[in-house]
RNA sequence: UGCCCCGUGGUGUAAUUGGCAACACAAGUGAUUUUGGUUCAUUUAUUCUAGGUUCGAGUCCUAGCGGGGUAGCCA
């Protein structure tokens, strides 16, 4: 994969510091690379802030010669299914990334198992009878101690006895679980007897009914790190908390023990990102699924037309901390800006056409050259039809300008690109006064690429499609999926869902250049003046293509016309 | 209200570990331009506050203030 504008070596973040200082002197480490994993619980698609953690623990591996796993972390047979394991393997790919080993957490469940037998006959876990109700009265809160549990004396065998009963599926969901013992006065509740294992009948999706007890999350990861001979398990900071019982853990179990390192998840102006909300935009119907193109999601991303170099330089840009932070979306968006613009090809479309008549010009059609990237010369240029029809921008021509406007106005000049210097003779309107059509003439000395075409200055240059060869596509303008760039900001009674953009998609038509009919699906180009497109892969037909807006080009003369 | 973590330009990250606060992005200004794009130049900081240690503090210490996480048989 390329890299566009390789950031020249970018400074260590704290991670990288940390496993250079580990690899310099843990013994345990000796001779060996650094060893990631990236663990997505298969129960969501993966959104933008994944792709933050799958560029940090995949390209960690990269950078060290060191391996990365993609680990599913599937203790939860409720709410994980394949799809979600299939999409995000997908995900991963497209990102540019090859895990080195493909694991599951439900791999891991005989070990895990044995290990739990081994912490019981230890005297470090037991069975506990108390209810859901009644556990979470003993835990005490975030200022009060908890208590011991009645049934945190019970001998060993009775443990060994009813744990294996528990796994024979004697026993209905939600009466006993297996318990760590702790301590239930500690500060820190993850260490107050946690609970290892629940009891629930339920069919996983690679297990299937093998097993009726299932794995915390705490009980599950850091072993799986340490079966998978991880050296740094790098997660979000609502972990850092557990980290005393990762290592409680491994050090209690007498295993290989892997650090755990925790970094700031990502937040991004005018999205949001948690799996909850994120599913009910899908299921409440407020996009059109998963990878509908406003989705923050990976799929949503690439179906826009995000490319994979461009959400790694965005990666790259927002760097890797501890200190939680929002992103503006802005940097987003300029990072698939800055790729494409050395890559996409241009061409000419006009999305809100008004006729343009050339009063004086043959009736014939002519072919001219224009560039097809003036980022890269190598994909040379393109004949492009000209005839005395044409379409122009609405918003290329005012009648009362203000004074920077540097497009057509009545008795104006401007340069259509790659074509003539035209002027505005006449303004046809309809009998409600609405501009139908401009009567214009050309200027045949000002031909683009002949000799004298730049004796003449003009301050303008516009784009514009001849008429009789215009395809008319369907193009669909996206906008930000919300308005305000902190959705969950929402008044009184309201929700995140209050603050979605109504405006977020517009669908039109566009006349375009013919070659724009004829592009392969999944193509992104330039649209002159205007913006980036894509074709959408789902909803394009061969010869009839349906373009995402991916972002607009930037528009320094909005910003002039909204100041006055 | 216990415990844990974090406060550096507008935003996001740096700072050789105690030695000239740097980079990217954004924004502004100017130049170039047959895309109002691109490109180039240029401007933008009492390092949360108050003390302390030191020749010297963004960095170390103390206190305060502010933000986040945490009381699932979710991950």
């Amino acid at each position: 994969m390329t890299e566009p504008n390789p950031a020249e070596p970018a400074s260590k973040n704290f991670i990288e510091v940390e496993i250079e200082k580990d690899f310099a002197s843990k013994p345990q480490l000796a001779g060996r690379t650094v060893a990631t994993r990236f663990p997505p619980e298969p129960n969501g698609y993966l959104h933008i802030g994944h792709a933050k953690s799958i560029c940090l623990n995949f390209g960690l591996a990269r950078t060290y010669g060191g391996t990365c796993n993609l680990r599913f972390d599937d203790t939860n047979p409720s709410k994980e299914n394949d799809e979600y394991v299939q999409s995000i393997m997908n995900d991963v790919r497209w990102l540019g990334f090859e895990w080195s080993n493909l694991h599951y957490a439900s791999d891991y469940f005989g070990q895990l198992y044995d290990w739990a037998v081994q912490l019981v006959r230890d005297g470090k876990a037991f069975v506990c009878d108390l209810s859901f109700d009644e556990m979470r009265a003993y835990r005490g809160t975030l200022t009060e101690p908890g208590k011991n549990s009645p049934f945190r004396d019970r001998s060993v065998e009775e443990n060994l006895d009813l744990f294996e009963r528990m796994k024979k599926g004697e026993f209905a969901d939600g009466t006993r679980t297996l318990r760590a013992k702790i301590d239930m006065s500690s500060p820190n509740t993850n260490l107050r007897d946690p609970v290892m294992y629940r009891i629930m009948h339920a069919h996983h999706h690679r297990t299937g009914d093998a097993w009726c007890i299932y794995p915390m999350y705490d009980w599950a990861h850091g072993q799986s790190d340490s079966i998978e001979n991880i050296t740094h398990s790098i997660c979000t900071l609502e972990f850092e908390n557990h980290r005393p019982l990762y290592d409680w853990f491994c050090q209690n179990l007498g295993i290989y023990h892997p650090r755990q390192m925790e970094f700031a998840r990502m937040n991004l102006t005018y999205t949001v990102m948690s799996k909850r909300k994120l599913l009910q935009l899908v299921n409440e119907k407020h996009v059109e699924g998963w990878d509908d193109p406003r989705m923050p999601t990976i799929s949503g991303l690439r179906r826009r037309g995000y490319t994979p170099e461009s959400l790694h330089l965005f990666c790259d840009r927002i760097g890797v901390a501890r200190f939680n932070s929002t992103i503006d979306v802005i940097i987003l968006e300029n990072s698939i800006r800055d790729h494409l613009n050395s890559v996409a090809s241009r061409y000419m479309a006009v999305l809100d056409p008004i006729k343009v008549v050339l009063t004086n010009y043959p009736d014939t059609t002519e072919y001219l050259d224009a560039v097809n990237n003036p980022e890269d010369e190598s994909t040379g240029v393109r004949q492009l039809p000209f005839s005395k029809e044409l379409y122009i921008e609405r918003e290329d021509f005012m009648e009362t300008p203000p004074s920077k406007f540097f497009r057509l106005k009545p008795g104006g000049e401007v340069r259509l690109r790659y074509a003539y210097i035209i002027r505005c003779e006449e303004v046809v309107k309809d009998a409600d006064g609405n501009i139908v059509q401009l009567n214009c003439t050309y200027d045949a000395d000002t031909k683009s690429g002949s000799p004298n075409a730049t004796e003449r200055k003009v301050k303008g240059t516009i784009h514009w499609v001849s008429a009789p060869q215009a395809a008319k596509v369907k193009v669909r303008l996206y906008d930000r999926l919300f308005l305000n760039d902190h959705p969950e900001d929402a008044p009184e009674g309201k929700t995140f869902l209050d603050n979605i953009n109504p405006n977020s998609i517009k669908v039109i038509d566009a006349m375009v250049e013919p070659a724009l009919a004829k592009l392969e699906i999944g193509a992104r180009v330039q649209f002159e003046r205007n913006g980036y497109y894509c074709v959408d892969t789902k909803d394009s037909k061969p010869g009839a293509p349906v373009f995402n807006r991916i972002v607009t080009l930037k528009d320094t003369w909005a910003k002039i016309s909204a100041k006055s």
